[in-house]
DNA sequence: CATGAATGAGTTTTCATTCAT
DNA sequence: CATGAATGAAAACTCATTCAT
């Protein structure tokens, strides 16, 4: 009878997924080895090789969590009580600046992903899923009349991730943070005071 | 071009420089070889160690470079005739959606250079050059009349170059460029009406 | 020997520390590639790069492995019972023509050496330690009265090392080996009895 | 009419053997480049290829001079009036501690040398010559005079010679070069004082 | 199953030699 | 003849993957 119930396989491939994801996060998919991975998690390099095929198996592994996660996160802020809350310091700092500090955001990972067809593919799915998704999460919101009948949702929601996006990318680049703030305090309220309602905006 | 006269080592140097940042650009820095980049130019590996030391030396090379021209781009919009220009489908096409479809935009790279110590400080530096001079040109269109007296143009920039980079990226990584398109169009436009001058708007 | 105990890694080390003398001295470190190292003792190129970060790392080690030989070597003449024996027939063909014939010397590898500045701090570190070795054994041998209380010993082994090293570069060069043991003999025999006590001379 | 004269071909060959020579000396033969060469006697790369076939036949010049020279160093030393000069401090300071100090022995080169079976030949040939010049010289001393009759000259002076590699060596591996002259003064004249006749020694 | 030593294909880099100018 | 840019063969080194223990 075997000792080792299924359970357990999932949760070190998980485990070595989510050690995979911050070594390459940290350093890039090129410049972490097999060896890496395996001494960030304190396990053999073979035993990773039981649970995945090749290195470039296991990235697909972290780009797919990587996104899901993306997606999960997206999808907690428009589901929030009061949509202006994105265009706060609060959030901006819990949610932004932590992604620049960290460099925990991957967005190098992601681009590297698109190179690769399977993967583009993958991303894709997930990217439309999320399209999805948001779509339902409006319709409630209208319902609830937070937001105004005739907003185009999905372009504001699409203008600010790329704000965000784009954000985070100038602080990698160099610039200050603060900076970075106060554009997205002053752009993003001038973005969503497009779509909330009048009684919410207040 | 003769081999002897003197501008021929820097005129090579040059047309190394820009069959490299092709090849990067395509494949990516870990995944171009020498060989790639020799081949690509019809020349041989060896002939690009006389103009550079290493791989990494090239790359830094081929960094500045495109920072360069980003800069020098990023200006040529901001000292148009017409800042409105800027939101239209023409602005779009001509500027985001062909680095989207040549990939040609080198996001990566950047990001790939900002792992490097040596090259962030050279990306800083060029930033803040950058940034130096939008604010002499925007002093320019303050005097013309073109744009308001009290508008902060600085946090406007930043907002448009991150929401333009934010789309590309989300392209990259699967989005409809239609969609990017329309999204570009509706918000540079709100964004750029806070700093407009009513008549220059009309 | 199994590859797991702890002991097998000091041992491949060793092995391989050994094989690159043996490869070094016969066609010097220039000429000498990893592959040939490599299969030399039948092993591959990448096996030695788990014990060496570099050629020249294990260039370190093949010499500090062969000063510590010499070192021994040279300790052990001093304490022989009878130091007379040095300038004998046999003592030359043991230790002097087995090093002319085999070519096991490397003279030029320790000259190579000098050429590297981590690597002259470490032979004159060894040099200072044979040395300090040498005169407390000459204490000793004073004691026992084999050697003259006044005798200079230490200029006198370092005439008879050089005469030995001296010789066997000539030999090098395409002098008759014959001729240099003949020398040998001659003058190690006059530059000994300055030191030796009469009653052990005899 | 060709204005290069036969005599300026000579002089070319014979500028880049010197400057080939102090070259690899300094840097070893397979340290120095082609382009170190050229540069340091401000000549092309092509230039020397007019005059010599491949940087291997530029070393066999390089070991050609240097064996002819060091043979014309020792026969002098050989003729002078008074032998026993080789034992005195001048000469020491002279003849062996320049050697040491500019590293301008060559020794390396000569070992490498003799690592080439044409080169072995070529300083074999050039070692019996200078033996055979030796010889002569001998007879001449021992007719002035000079030299006891029964003096076995040749061997005294190989192992002076030896004595003399051997002490240069042992400075360049680490050891002090006083006290090598102290070694040199010291056992020189003792082995000398075999060789030279009462009336000469006094 | 886990381990980590060994493998070897793939890359970067060097440099003697050639040859167009 | 001289030059030095280009060549390409040869080396050093890396690292994903395998497999004996």
């Amino acid at each position: 009878m075997p000792r080792v119930v299924p359970e357990y396989k999932e949760q070190a491939r998980r485990r070595i997924i989510e050690a995979a994801g911050a070594v390459f996060i940290e350093r890039g998919y090129y410049q972490s080895t097999m060896d890496d991975i395996a001494s960030a998690m304190e396990v053999s390099k073979g035993a990773i090789y039981q649970y995945f095929r090749s290195k470039e198996q296991l990235f697909y592994s972290v780009i797919d969590l990587m996104i899901t996660s993306k997606k999960d996160e997206v999808m907690t802020i428009l589901t929030s009580e009061n949509p202006m809350f994105i265009s706060t310091s609060d959030f901006f700092d819990m949610k932004i600046r932590r992604a620049i500090e960290t460099r925990a955001f991957g967005l190098d990972l992601l681009l590297e992903a698109t190179k690769d067809e399977h993967l583009q593919t993958r991303i894709k799915e997930l990217y439309d899923a999320a399209y999805r998704d948001l779509i339902e999460q409006v319709e409630k919101l209208k319902e609830r009349g937070v937001v105004r009948e005739d907003a185009d949702i999905a372009l504001i929601w699409r203008g600010l991730v790329a704000l965000r996006d784009g954000l985070i990318m100038s602080s990698l680049l160099g610039a200050e943070i603060d900076e970075a703030k106060r554009t997205w305090e002053h752009l993003s309220k001038i973005i969503l005071n497009q779509v909330i309602s009048e009684q919410s905006a207040k």
